[in-house]
DNA sequence: CATGAATGAGACTTCATTCAT
DNA sequence: AATGAATGAAGTCTCATTCAT
């Protein structure tokens, strides 16, 4: 890589690091791309050379994000060795539980872009090959050698993205109804039940 | 209520009723206080007789129209004499899919507000009284003469709103991962395990 | 009229004198509207209160002064009881070559829009009433009681404007080939050639 | 010629082409230099070894499509062995209105440009050679051996010139007041008329 | 109470031009 | 000679808010 690649690589990260740090203090729609370059040390037109808009960076931000925790929380599953299907999934559950708790700032910008729906949208929208494996095949994989068999099992997954998102951001970013170490123990209950309303009771 | 007490009323509902059709079609951010006064055939200044801004309008139409939803379900509910605090969810539930399905654009609006959080949210920014009755208590209301007990009923409400408002939102609005009909089921499905995980076995 | 609506229309007219004042001075494409609001002393928005775009404000000017340059022309004709087909025209293109000559400014703004397309289209474009008299039938107008008929009298307008504007624009702005001064009676000559050309012989 | 020599060439031919076609397809000032070598297919930079500025390759591409339309009108007229003066400048009318006609692109590109004024702009600013010997001259060569004689030349050819630039523009771009098929006879008819006025009665 | 003209900060975006490679 | 990433001044336009009427 060059001289001048280099360059055009650090430029862009340094607009990806500074939006994604705007974004998370002062909301995205406060953020201005004028905050953005200046923050960043770059010319407004710098800007403009790699993103359409605001909302160009921050799609991006959203899949580079989401992306990033979806294949830590598998790294560290495959690590741990966990296995069974069920297993995995309080794990996988755990882990972004843990990882958004400490990123309170990322939980707030992902959400509601976390679930299934972001990934068949920027599915479509041709992401980079780094994002491409965290689509809903993922998920038919982790079922792939268990023994149990779930009827639907896409729409289980959804079920409990759907669930995990909606009340790790209240729980974390709000507090409210309780705190999440208080809610988890619920939480997994509630996924247990779930699983087994979407079980084949002879598989 | 003298004619210029009516009068003010007019134009405040005109305001209401035009912001909330701007909303709902154009969307929150892209609506600009001059749309809505415009088709309101009000004067720019009336607005701010009204309102702090266009979030002070937003919130209130959120509050009432999410007031409106659950008395609408409630009264229904009576109507029809459903008895049970299982059925009773089931047909509340049932109720909401039923009305959003048909106004999308409300749900669009809603979102992100309809759970548990925006009655918290709401009552800090000082409802007025209408809405005050829709809240937990509202739940604890509904279980108060069940046979069956639940472990932190609360928790268990929050978990089901959330579960419901998320797919919801997706399958209605996005029509993803599949519509409602055919979800419908499954989330039902759903409701019942959870509310199995949270229900005292020996209650 | 009110002291707001005076104020009003006082916004107005600077805009409107401020701006015709930089086109001629600067140019169309190098005057920004910056400059404009800067000069009339008025702050950006209200610009946009009254005018569309730079181009808004400019074919406004342009109906307006061209509208003026020949009210002027029709009064002191009148005035001066001008009769005659041909004595009109020839009273008409003097009074305007002097007009233009003392004004330079206006006529580099107006440059190819003095013709009788200018007036076609500001027509269509519904120009106020002042406006209105000048247009097509103006010429069917002088016509109307001279003894000489002309074939196509409106093909012979055209004729003759297109002359006029063009070659007044070359002598007067460039001074080229020759000065006006030095042209004026080639062009009058050139008219009366013209007028020759499209006269009915057995009129 | 050298390969570099050539290459050189190429890149400014490519410019000059992609620049016309874009002038004359989007207007010039809507064509950006981004544009122009993004169309050409080079870099940005390489404009500016060869053009100063947009208006700087405008003027030559006006010069050299002016100059290529007198040339071609000559070569014909000689090859049609078309003589006297007059039947010379109806035949030169005729084939710049037929030539303009079927570029009528090209006739809004030169228009305002086409008149005399062009020749001596553009001599100002250093034509070209090739360029060099369409100017006022030629309309000396074209007297250079008639029986008739007419007073002042060059103000009957700059008279000529402004009406028919004038009229063609207004006829074929914006076919108003009428076509040019409709108005070519009355256009002839006008040229007549200023000659006649133009010619020395005992000449 | 109601009006709506006026404001002006500031957002967004473009683009001619430069210069290190 | 050729490149094209970077620049940043300059422009357009919006819109929440005020305040004199």
């Amino acid at each position: 890589m060059g001289k001048l690649e280099l360059n055009k690589q650090k430029k862009q990260n340094a607009l990806y690091n500074t939006a994604f740090s705007l974004f998370t203090t002062k909301g995205i729609s406060k953020t201005t791309i004028s905050d953005i370059v200046e923050a960043a040390g770059v010319a407004k037109g710098t800007f403009y050379l790699y993103f359409k808009d605001k909302y160009d960076i921050r799609n991006k931000l959203i899949a580079h994000k989401a992306a990033e925790l979806l294949r830590e929380a598998h790294l560290q599953m495959r690590k741990k060795g966990i296995a069974g299907f069920v297993s995995q999934i309080h794990f996988l559950v755990d882990f972004m539980l843990d990882y958004l708790q400490e990123n309170p700032a990322l939980l707030s910008f992902l959400y509601k872009n976390l679930t299934w729906g972001i990934f068949r949208n920027l599915y479509e929208e041709k992401l980079t090959e780094d994002d491409y494996d965290f689509s809903l095949e993922y998920m038919g994989f982790l079922l792939q050698d268990d023994s149990v068999s779930y009827d639907k099992p896409e729409l289980l997954l959804f079920t409990i993205l759907e669930l995990v998102s909606g009340t790790c951001y209240s729980c974390i970013v709000h507090r409210q109804p309780v705190s999440m170490a208080e809610y988890r123990p619920y939480l997994h209950k509630s996924i247990d039940g779930i699983l087994e309303s979407f079980s084949c009771k002879d598989g």
